[in-house]
DNA sequence: TATTTGAAGTGTACTTTTTACATTTCTAAA
DNA sequence: TTTAGAAATGTAAAAAGTACACTTCAAATA
């Protein structure tokens, strides 16, 4: 253990570790905390969210990310998980921590620091009939969303850029797919999500160059031409190549 | 504007959009909230960071992170700056938010939600004579950081973690260093940081060919061969090249 | 049944980048 | 003047990425 101190002992300054542990301590605890979800999904060449009508004051009746007061016993990630499942009726959504916003003044009912996180689904599970909040839920093509309550468009902004950011590193794209799709669907997938074009032939050598589909048996239906292949993601073989030293990338 | 609603108004369930507005609404603001700092520097080849010796309870003579409860009425990331400014005497640290640590038991006193900071700083720039708190603030190796108080073992893990992805895909490194500094300088600091070894000249070539240094009228002083150029890095050209399109990797 | 249509799926030559390693240059100290 | 040791450069081979043409297939049409 190395010692060049820095600084020893000062006592006058208010501070973490003397002061409000024996004064004033009540004036610390008065912050609220909530969470907020951002819920992405893909439908039809389109990347979507999911937006809420608010049903209450304050901001009633404007568009909103959903989110919820935590509970006082509850933790900030089960918070999370509990807005997800009341939404969407899926209890384990990929669900992925992004920032904290807690300015003193983005709510007006006080001092309420959120926390957000993203979310990715695959539309086609979606329960429509789930139970859920306020005036009622959308989805909402990302190009067309409106202007949103409380600081929920920088949220939905900081998100969105993590979301690309993860996606060219983590094979997480899946999660926005059904769980068999055709190299086609993910090729748009990646178009859509990084506004980018791809040649198909590059494209889908790199992906089976990795190792991590599954070729089904299976054919795309329903269409008026030659069907694609389906493939599924393979987790476990992903995690045990993971485990060897692999990192996806693109 | 798309108008697929999936679930109307359901006025049952305690959630953000009604109920805390209106009853009780004291229950919910009952959180405290924290910054924790992790501040990493750089010196004769080792990474190291920031611990202070608490000087009260709870965890009284334990290690720790340096941190200090957010005033109601303060920002987060004020609170993270005037944290950096009492430890280091500096006033503008590069600064970078990590995550939020919130689980119910994480803290004796209460419910104290803490947000997670790391910043860079130059070691030969710290001033040994700012105020700081605790009962000493010491430089300590990475590789022997003792015990944490608190879940401070998870928060700088996971700021090293972090640290480790952002110093491969954004100019960052840079202000760990001296503002002048020998390629093997920067090259070092990489193998440490990233635990890699890289070919001198394809290093050389790699970062050379990106145009974010200017190299210096100045060479090296005092050693016993032949003394290497000195460069900066030009953090203008780099905006300007970002703006072109420019992103930095390795 | 034969033909057409349109996307699925493959092959290959070319370009660019990365890697490995040898060589040369330079300053300080002996 | 020589030696030592790292700075700095050059180059050839390997690998990865890119562009684009071509072949295959199933369904729809004739």
């Amino acid at each position: 253990m190395e010692d060049n101190t820095i600084q020893e002992k000062n006592t006058t300054t208010s501070n973490f570790a003397v002061p409000y542990y024996e004064i004033a301590y009540e004036k610390f605890f008065q912050f609220g905390l909530s969470v907020d979800c951002v819920v992405f999904g893909f439908h039809e060449d389109k990347l979507k969210i999911l937006l809420i009508k608010r049903g209450a004051a304050p901001f009633k009746g404007d568009w909103a990310l959903p989110g919820d007061l935590v509970y006082p016993n509850e933790n900030i990630g089960a918070a999370a998980q509990r807005i997800l499942k009341d939404l969407t009726g899926i209890n384990d959504l990929y669900m992925e921590q992004t920032n904290v916003y807690g300015n003193v003044d983005r709510h007006p009912a006080g001092r309420v620091i959120t926390t957000a996180y993203y979310s990715l689904i695959d539309i086609s599970k979606h329960d429509p009939h789930a139970s859920a909040w306020a005036d009622g839920v959308y989805w909402i093509d990302l190009e067309n969303v409106p202007e949103l309550a409380f600081d929920h468009d920088s949220i939905l902004k900081d998100a969105l850029g993590a979301l690309r950011e993860k996606v060219r590193r983590q094979p997480v794209g899946f999660e926005l797919l059904p769980s068999k799709f055709t190299l086609a669907n993910l090729q748009n997938l990646y178009e859509v999500l990084l506004d980018e074009k791809y040649d198909k032939a590059n494209f889908r050598k790199r992906i089976l160059a990795m190792n991590l589909l599954s070729k089904l048996k299976e054919n795309e239906q329903n269409v008026s031409h030659r069907p694609a292949k389906l493939y599924a993601f393979d987790e476990s073989r992903y995690n045990e190549l993971k485990s060897k030293g692999f990192s996806f990338e693109l």
